[in-house]
DNA sequence: CGGCGGCTTGATCGGTCTCAAGTACGGTGG
DNA sequence: CCACCGTACTTGAGACCGATCAAGCCGCCG
């Protein structure tokens, strides 16, 4: 299996194996029921920005990220997906976005065909794909907020989210490095470790490593990210 | 008959017809109940953030900006909406943004408890809304992609944007002024008006009026805007 | 003709980027 | 267990782009 140690190129790889998950039409609730599961390596390359989008995915280890590139290799990082989203879903036959797994990761992969067969007798997967699309709109316009705002900002209101996605009390173990943070947030890495330090310097947060998280003080947090 | 209708991302080159946007006219005929037709006046008020979404809206003449404001009164635009395009259609009951007429704007309500109900006995009708949220997640992406661009990118995307959606040959009329399109780029007016005389200096556009723009070098706006 | 709102222009400020070292960490082999 | 390496992260100094503050200008409508 194609294993990326290093910075991914912006070709697609096209020697990865996808199994087609095996019959997954037969229930009324398609959208939960587990298609194949698969794994893919740090850095690895799920799917490509324009590849035809056959399958949709389940994240059920690890953590994704969906992003796209400009020509000049400006990268924007659209969503990370953690246990339990999905993504993968499109409207047209091609993705607009690629995806990396950003660890290890586990998804369940279901067919496109199917999911949309069945959406189209069964009003209410087809309501579920609906919900599905609203909640990344939903999502992206919050994002689209976000790059308005200051670095102190962005970087507060992303550890909130995470905090809310991954909750574990008060600490937050980002499954992701500072560049991916940098990339989604519309920010270069320096800047955002500078935050990250800035806040530890004020109490605001704890650090033990870079990836584990204390907060120490979410009112401010919370009245940062507003 | 009604079409759902959103802002497409434009395709340099070709001068088109104002769009009757391909692909979804052979919708059931269900959803072709036309609502009931209403005018609002420059800078009124169609409906507010987190009010109940009991309508949704498809402008017939002017433009609607959508948007979102901060705490401290920093105002986002989500989206324009422009002739034959929809908004207002939300997956949850409250609306996310505001909505507000630019100038004029003559709209069609439809009841949306009614295009629901619709949706779920008819999958075409279904297919059309989800349709119209995923036109929308596709904007919001490529907005999201804009807003990490310098501020000549930015406005050369936008020229070129407008352009493919109002298109009359090399001239694009503004519905807005400059306080909106700064708050749709994420910049200042200031620097929105720098950019818009840049671009005269350089022959790239031309300007009669602040809102009549001919656009002289589409290529080179093209270039800008990747 | 006068006033007002929308737009442009200028001068300066400041936040973030850029460029450049330097440091901590995790893995690997001796 | 340690030495080493590569990658990720942090830190610093300086430049630059866009924001801010402040006038001035234009067009429109009374």
């Amino acid at each position: 299996m194609l294993t990326l140690t290093q910075a991914k190129p912006f070709t697609s790889g096209s020697d990865r194996a996808v199994p087609p998950p095996a019959g997954l039409e037969n229930s009324s609730d398609a959208l939960s029921l587990m298609g194949a599961p698969m794994t893919f390596s740090r850095n690895e390359e799920i799917y490509g920005e324009s590849e035809p989008a056959d399958y949709l995915y389940k994240v059920v280890s690890g953590a994704v990220r969906t992003y796209r590139v400009l020509d000049d290799g400006r990268r924007q990082i659209i969503a990370f997906h953690l246990p339990g989203d999905m993504f993968g879903m499109e409207f047209g036959d091609a993705h607009r976005c690629s995806a990396e797994a950003i660890g290890s990761v586990t998804v369940r992969v279901l067919k496109r065909s199917a999911v949309l067969a069945l959406a189209d007798r069964d009003s209410d997967a087809s309501r579920q794909i609906w919900e599905m699309t609203a909640r990344e709109l939903q999502r992206a316009q919050d994002h689209t907020l976000l790059l308005i705002k200051t670095a102190e900002e962005r970087l507060a209101y992303f550890l909130m989210e995470m905090h809310s996605r991954l909750s574990a009390r008060n600490e937050v173990n980002l499954p992701m490095p500072r560049q991916d943070i940098a990339d989604y947030l519309g920010l270069t890495i320096e800047t955002v470790s500078r935050m990250f330090t800035q806040f530890e310097h004020a109490s605001t947060i704890g650090l033990s490593g870079s990836r584990r998280i204390v907060l120490r003080d979410r009112a401010a947090l919370n009245r940062l990210s507003a």
